[in-house]
DNA sequence: GCGACAG
DNA sequence: ATCTTGTCGC
């Protein structure tokens, strides 16, 4: 079984508990992403979808890991880890305060991971580290983000079908992709986390939503990762 | 200076 | 993220 709760990033020793350093642990990790692969072909192998629950009541964090098969997108391996929060929402340190439970959901499977999906974004994020490309230089896996919301970032509604897709810009960069994943509906927003390149990201996303707006592996997480956090709590 | 801002 | 009733629709 591989550990992912040990390597340069340990979720308990030298992990931030303050804005200023964690700003600057970004920066510092920012330079080992990998961008200029293409990643696992969809369809392939693994795809494993990542959510965090929390009740801030109790400062209890709950987070879910569930492997599923990227051809027929069934279940392969679940697991999750309960732990405590350590840090505040901060828009652009979402991975601080999600990143320590997910290692150590990580570390209860048996699978090999493949491509993992999370919830939020990669690169596009104000300095280019977001949770996915987080997760992504902690483990060495390929991942991919997808998020609800465009956050800072601006774009322009794509066409109604599914499929369809606008660019996510900073501006005039390119950080991310609006992806129409059901006709007429809201798009996600895409970007590449780690080993993954942009067009795969997104057709990794439409192989993962044959039916609804979000991943089958972010709906699987996210279930999972609420009912074990009532098992611990409210 | 003030507001916005992934989850 | 989370707090929450009823309601429209397959």
């Amino acid at each position: 079984m591989t550990s992912y709760a040990t390597p340069s990033g340990r979720p308990t020793d030298d992990w931030p508990t303050d804005e200023r350093t964690a700003r600057a642990v970004q920066d510092a990790l920012r330079t080992r992403v990998v961008l200029d692969e293409t990643g696992p072909p969809p369809g392939t192998g693994h795809v494993t979808g990542v959510d965090v629950a929390y009740d801030d009541e109790r400062d209890v964090v709950a987070a879910a890991v569930v492997v599923l098969d990227a051809a027929t997108l069934d279940v392969v391996e679940e697991a999750t880890a309960v732990g405590t929060v350590t840090f505040p929402y901060v828009p652009g340190l979402l991975a601080f305060r999600e990143i320590p439970t997910v290692l150590s959901a990580l570390d209860g499977l048996r699978s090999d991971p493949g491509l993992v999906v999370c919830d939020g974004y990669g690169i596009a994020h104000p300095r280019r580290f977001g949770l996915a490309s987080h997760l992504g230089v902690l483990t060495g896996l390929p991942t991919l983000g997808v998020a609800k919301n465009p956050f800072v970032f601006s774009y322009e509604d794509p066409a109604a079908r599914r499929g369809s897709a606008a660019p996510l810009l900073d501006g005039t960069e390119e950080v991310g992709r609006a992806l129409r994943t059901r006709e007429g509906v809201k798009p996600v927003f895409v970007s590449a986390g780690h080993r993954v390149s942009l067009s795969n990201a997104c057709a990794h996303v439409l192989r993962l939503t044959p039916r609804y707006r979000l991943p089958e592996s972010t709906r699987r997480a996210d279930a999972l990762c609420r009912s074990a956090l009532r098992e611990v709590a409210g």
